[in-house]
RNA sequence: GCGCCUAUAACUCAACGGUAGAGUAGCGGGCUUUUAACCCGCAGGUUGUAGGUUCAAAUCCUACUGGGCGCACCA
């Protein structure tokens, strides 16, 4: 314990603390026998201050306000806040000495009557109270909160206690997943685990953490995504299957990615990627109403209305509606390589018009989407786990949903041609071993179990967090992270 | 990885080349229905770190560290 590094006032509570055991006070005791949350006190005042029957209550104290030979505090419990009222009269002046040495952030049992202050405050006039809790540290200002987002971020406990939105976010990120399981179970899908530790990291294109089993000495990969164990057990016969979970991807950190996220993908049988627009769409507005009661959203000072039917358009028709490009029409890598030239894109010498056409996309289009949007139809080379469109085997029957700007879902007819998925492998593994950490590794265990015969399948991958930001209008993906990903710090002297 | 912004008391913020300040929180005193309680007094700082310029640096410059935003990368 190096007691200089503490600040003055993390110093007196622990002379406090001492003072509190010299008087024979347990500063850390045992559960207190309430009767009501500080919120049923309100609820129930009437019937409480009719009877005359008190009223137990434990919470944090929040403010003090002493008057002498009174005394006035709020606590607060997890269902809200409640003010009480001690007179030394009533408890007696050794309780109401010791109540002198009680501060903000302890946490402590009450119980008395209920009345109303000459303002109209339902308070408790407390006959009896113990502490449960000695607080060590002083909690952040009370008025202002705490606003420095990395104090916000790296002490998310004390987030959660000043600032009472920052709750009601994590709640409503709790209902909304609670949603997406339970609409799910309903319909019939079978909620799965499947390994987090992977040998080969697949499913999609990303860079793996990577970690180390020491008996059995191999290096693991962290699952980038659940699609290729999802699969398996649809060859297995598990015809609707679900896994909500976090996947680690190792890439940089943004208002939109935090290196490990949570993730829903949904697999069916006899169903394609049609079914899973209806499905997306389907899920998200049955949530939306839910929690908002309504479909027209605010995002971010921007109306957000998520009434269905969602557009479902193709890529190439949303790229020559916002670029005025018309990708039909370009014939070849070559000529593909050059119309990114002229607008201004840097492309690889070997990047060939599928991905060029991907590319124009992203950089021009994405972000100016804002209602839900289905964009459909995208080239193979950048789907290589989906299955080819019928028309065009140049483009796969894969689709993304846009809300308020942000890739929201992924989802595809998937491909169940063990061949063709062999090849796009190769394709892939070609583009790694030219230095494209992102491509995706040939799964050989993953095509045997294809070659075994799968039915045709609609699977959908959701970004949970995205779903949550859009939902709670935050403008950080750091915001519906409890513990978002942060380069470590030391500790530093004083800091709560 | 690159660019811009940012770091002052436990918290929220001032001071923008000339003695580091306020509110909250804290400590002491007063006050028995207050409520951002109030009144009187006190304490609290290596201005993120390390250099530099200057008679003088929180302030200007450089580097480093953390964070935010944007770009890049990336579903």
């Amino acid at each position: 314990m190096v007691l200089e590094h503490l600040s003055d006032q993390a110093l007196i509570r622990r002379q406090k603390l001492g003072e509190l055991q010299q008087k024979d006070v347990e500063p850390y005791g045992q559960k207190y026998p309430v009767t009501h949350k500080t919120s049923e006190v309100i609820l129930h005042f009437r019937e409480l201050e009719e009877e005359g029957t008190a009223a137990s209550v434990y919470g944090r104290i929040i403010s003090k306000r002493g008057h002498g030979k009174a005394s006035f505090a709020h606590i607060e419990d997890g269902s809200g806040r409640l003010q009480i009222y001690l007179r030394e009269e009533q408890v007696g002046s050794d309780q109401y000495n010791l109540y002198q040495l009680l501060d903000i952030g302890d946490i402590i049992g009450v119980t008395g009557t209920v009345f109303k202050t000459r303002k109209g405050e339902i308070t408790v006039n407390v006959s009896s109270f113990r502490l449960l809790t000695k607080s060590l540290r002083p909690l952040p200002e009370k008025w202002h909160g705490l606003k420095d987002v990395e104090l916000r971020y790296r002490h998310r406990h004390l987030d959660l206690m000043v600032n009472p939105e920052v709750r009601e976010v994590f709640i409503t990120r709790s209902r909304i997943i609670h949603m997406i399981r339970e609409f799910l179970v309903q319909r019939g899908y079978l909620e799965v685990e499947t390994p987090v530790m992977h040998t080969v990291a697949g499913g999609a294109s990303a860079r793996p953490f990577i970690t180390h089993h020491n008996a059995l000495g191999i290096d693991l990969y962290l699952r980038i995504a659940t699609e290729l164990h999802l699969k398996r057990l649809i060859v297995g016969g598990i015809e609707k299957v679900f896994e909500l979970g976090r996947i680690f991807r190792n890439e940089g950190l943004s208002t939109s990615h935090n290196p490990e996220f949570t993730s829903v993908e949904i697999y069916e049988v006899n169903a394609d990627y049609e079914d899973m627009m209806d499905l997306t769409e389907e899920m998200i507005t049955s949530i939306t109403r839910e929690i908002h009661g309504t479909l027209k959203l605010n995002y971010q000072g921007r109306e957000l209305d998520l009434t269905p039917p969602w557009p479902r358009r193709e890529l190439s028709e949303v790229i020559r509606e916002i670029t005025g490009v018309e990708f039909s029409a370009v014939q070849g890598d070559d000529a593909a390589r050059k119309l990114a030239a002229e607008h201004g894109l840097e492309v690889d010498k070997d990047s060939t018009k599928g991905e060029i056409m991907y590319t124009f996309f992203e950089k021009y289009c994405e972000d100016k989407l804002w209602n839900p949007l289905f964009v459909k139809d995208y080239p193979v080379e950048v789907s290589p786990l989906a299955q080819r469109c019928r028309e065009n085997p140049q483009l796969t029957y894969r689709f993304e949903t846009f809300i308020a700007g942000k890739e929201i879902a992924n989802a595809f007819t998937e491909l169940t041609d063990s061949l063709d998925q062999r090849e796009r492998f190769v394709q892939q593994a070609e583009k790694r071993d030219s230095g494209d950490e992102e491509a995706h590794m040939m799964d050989e265990d993953f095509l045997v179990v294809m070659e075994y015969g799968m039915a045709p399948t609609g699977g959908l991958g959701i970004g949970v967090d995205r779903l949550v930001m859009v939902l709670t209008d935050r403008p950080s993906i750091r915001d519906v992270i409890l513990f978002p990903t942060l380069r470590p710090r030391e500790q530093q002297a004083g800091r709560p």
